[in-house]
DNA sequence: TCAATATTTCAAGAATAATTGAGATGACAA
DNA sequence: TTGTCATCTCAATTATTCTTGAAATATTGA
């Protein structure tokens, strides 16, 4: 993850509608969800104003999508938000490890890391 | 965390000279730094751009800030740090625990979690 | 008190980003 | 091959954010 990266994504979430996409893809898991019912469930979004948000958080790799028929399907690219948990608090525990430790019990609540898994 | 405390902090991230402060007060540590030091490391930083964007991530909650004499100190309040993750990746797991792992590892890489810390 | 240092505040202009609505594209089914 | 559905693209308008420079505030030492 380069600075520039960083920035585009998190210009990607700094916008109602577009962390709302985020967060309800990265609940959807790996299958993903259409434009059209990422669209349903936002309030009020024309589908030109869909189109315009996914495509920035495309552009910013936080999301992914291919086609199925009629419909895209996007999906949350947990890459990229690790990479960004990552990039973010890179360096935290220079001589003081105690401190960044709140950052990493919330990210436990979410999941247990794999045993002997490569630290990325 | 609530979204609109996480929309601003990810706008305040989403700036170029500010994503570099919180990432110089990340390894800067408590001890922190002052404003005239942070604005030094900045490449043409005039005081008021750099009080400006102090301002922006006080106000996102992603700094904080005492007096010192004649400086103001900032430091990185990592506690935001770590609850905009967990507002970010919350329920990621829904019945996949697989998917979320490399997120999990790449804060690991920073330090190791406390044992028996209450998960956020 | 006066001057110097460190930082903030304010207003104006410049730069970026978001929304809208109309029209285009691509896939499928009759 | 025509019609319909799902989604995207484009250009214009509106809204938000950033930078600049001048002036204000707070702290300290002479």
């Amino acid at each position: 993850m380069h600075e520039k990266q960083a920035l585009d994504a998190f210009g990607a979430l700094s916008q109602e509608t577009r962390l709302r996409i985020v967060r309800l893809l990265v609940t959807a898991g790996p299958e993903g969800m259409s434009a059209g019912a990422i669209g349903e469930a936002m309030d009020s979004a024309s589908s030109s104003r869909m189109s315009f948000h996914l495509s920035q958080l495309e552009q910013a790799r936080l999301v992914e999508s291919r086609r199925e028929g009629r419909s895209i399907i996007y999906c949350a690219a947990l890459v990229t938000l690790s990479g960004l948990v990552e990039f973010l608090m890179r360096d935290c525990c220079q001589g003081h490890p105690e401190v960044c430790n709140p950052a990493v019990a919330a990210l436990s609540s979410c999941c247990e890391p794999t045993k002997g898994a490569p630290h990325v």
